[in-house]
RNA sequence: GGCGGGGUUCCCGAGCGGUCAAAGGGGGCAGACUGUAAAUCUGUUGGCGUCAGCCUACGGUGGUUCGAGCCCACCCCCCGCCA
């Protein structure tokens, strides 16, 4: 069997390593406690935390124990690393709103009782802090040139920088000290960002305890495009379900380049390797299948089998199956799933009043959420973008009829958003 | 605190006082071609409206003008140099 560090290292969670030859004999050897920080920036997680997560997840499996860090504390400082711009400053009350909910999201992946892993905020320890007592204890251990030539800093040298995040460094750094001392963690794991505060927390520790730590940083998931995945103009692609609906989150993997298939299979699924790379390959129509079954098994694991299930045979009914004969090995589970009738569409509800009156298609766009507002739902009907039950309508003041709707009629803008419409 | 340079639509960025909802690029969306992919080409990209009309936008507030992103005053914010 191979051991959780190559495991991770196949899969491609691995970008840098402070000691890449004593954390794989560590992790054979004994349990070890690790921590991964969370922003409470925003009330959910999107598809960009899926990295670390996963890796928690794997981690976790394989016998190690996870603390999931929100950083209630830290994200009242905000932290410049890898961005452009300071961060609009969020109140208390909407981060820790944020850090309950992001916390909450956390618990669906890993288990987070206390025995196997635990979750925390880094507001416990960090709001009671003097700050002079910070300064002489914390403050102390600091190199300000040093910190200057770091990399995370560099690009907010150009553009400035305030002394309040300049300070957020210090405080991760303190997080590490705090969970080595609480809860004997001695590995830190982030994105390929957070690799200065990693390092500045190792250093920390070990002047702080005199005890050897670790810490490992996740590649920047890009798309092949190079661009940060899972950012859309309609917004990110969010791993709660009032987000992002299972269907969206569904068509964003069946629509990922070709490219990026086996890659994304191995980093978010829980295929074997050699099977992901395999899927990964195929060529032309058959590499749909991937597709497929990359949507269903991220579907599976952030949403449940059942959501995952009830989406992969909607979207079958509606655009068919890449591999209807099942001639594409697999071990997903998505082969036991066949022509069932479960339907998962998208759906909107109109009253029986108004149905019979007929709704003009613009307005059945912009309610079914598929156009923002009217104007672009026209736009879109006068350029042949909407179809009613497959059939193309480009005349912008068409009324769908009470006939028509009787029918639950589905609603397409595009080729890939669609909805139902239903008769209450 | 002093001097200088800036704040424009999702992003970058252009913008003679009228013809500016605002050039150009990026991104997005749609169409064609495909494989619900990529590339390419075309169209489109503030809101409302029975489309040739109205409303809201060019950091904020006032002002000058028949008329202001475009001129003036004050304020706020950002950047650079100096303290």
């Amino acid at each position: 069997m191979t051991g959780i560090y190559e495991e991770l290292r196949q899969r491609g969670f691995l970008y840098q390593c402070t000691d890449e030859d004593e954390l794989p004999r560590l992790l054979e050897r004994e349990p070890v406690t690790f921590y991964v920080g969370f922003d409470p920036t925003a009330s959910s997680l999107h598809v960009g935390s899926l990295v670390p997560i996963l890796a928690m997840v794997h981690m976790q499996r394989a016998g190690h124990r996870p603390i999931a860090v929100t950083g209630g504390g830290t994200a009242l400082v905000g932290d410049p690393s890898g961005k452009t711009e300071m961060r609009q400053m969020l109140t208390r009350e909407k981060i820790r709103e944020n850090a309950r909910s992001i916390s909450a999201q956390l618990a669906f992946f890993l288990d987070l009782d206390g025995e196997k892993g635990l979750a925390v905020d880094n507001i416990e320890w960090l709001e009671g802090l003097g700050y002079i007592d910070f300064l002489r204890e914390i403050g102390r251990h600091f190199s300000v040139n040093r910190m200057l030539a770091m990399e995370s800093y560099k690009q907010r040298l150009e553009t400035g920088l305030s002394f309040l995040e300049f300070n957020y460094m210090c405080l991760q750094a303190y997080d590490f000290v705090v969970l080595c001392k609480e809860h004997n963690c001695v590995l830190q794991m982030g994105g390929q960002d957070q690799w200065g505060n990693i390092v500045a927390g190792l250093d920390l520790v070990r002047r702080e305890t005199g005890r050897q730590a670790y810490g490992l940083t996740f590649p920047l998931l890009t798309d092949s495009s190079g661009a940060k995945l899972g950012k859309t103009v309609a917004g990110a692609i969010w791993l709660s379900e009032e987000g992002t609906s299972h269907f969206d989150f569904y068509q964003f993997w069946r629509n990922v380049d070709d490219t990026d298939v086996g890659r994304f299979l191995k980093l978010f699924s829980f295929l074997p390797v050699e099977e992901c790379e395999r899927l990964g390959k195929l060529e032309a129509p058959a590499i749909n299948r991937a597709k497929e079954i990359l949507a269903y098994e991220l579907l599976k694991v952030v949403r449940g089998d059942k959501a995952a299930a009830d989406t992969y045979l909607a979207v079958a009914q509606q655009y068919g199956s890449a591999d209807p004969e099942g001639h594409i090995e697999t071990s997903s589970s998505i082969t036991a799933l066949t022509a069932a009738q479960v339907d998962n569409t998208p759906t909107l509800t109109v009253s029986a009043t108004e149905a019979a009156a007929g709704i003009r298609l613009t307005d059945l766009l912009v309610r079914g959420g598929l156009c923002p507002s009217n104007g672009e739902a026209k736009r879109m009907v006068k350029q042949g973008g909407a179809r009613v039950n497959e059939e193309q309508i480009t005349d912008i003041g068409a009324i769908i009829s009470a006939e028509v709707l009787a029918l639950t009629p589905i609603i397409k803008a595009g080729k890939r958003r669609l909805f139902r419409v239903e008769i209450d």
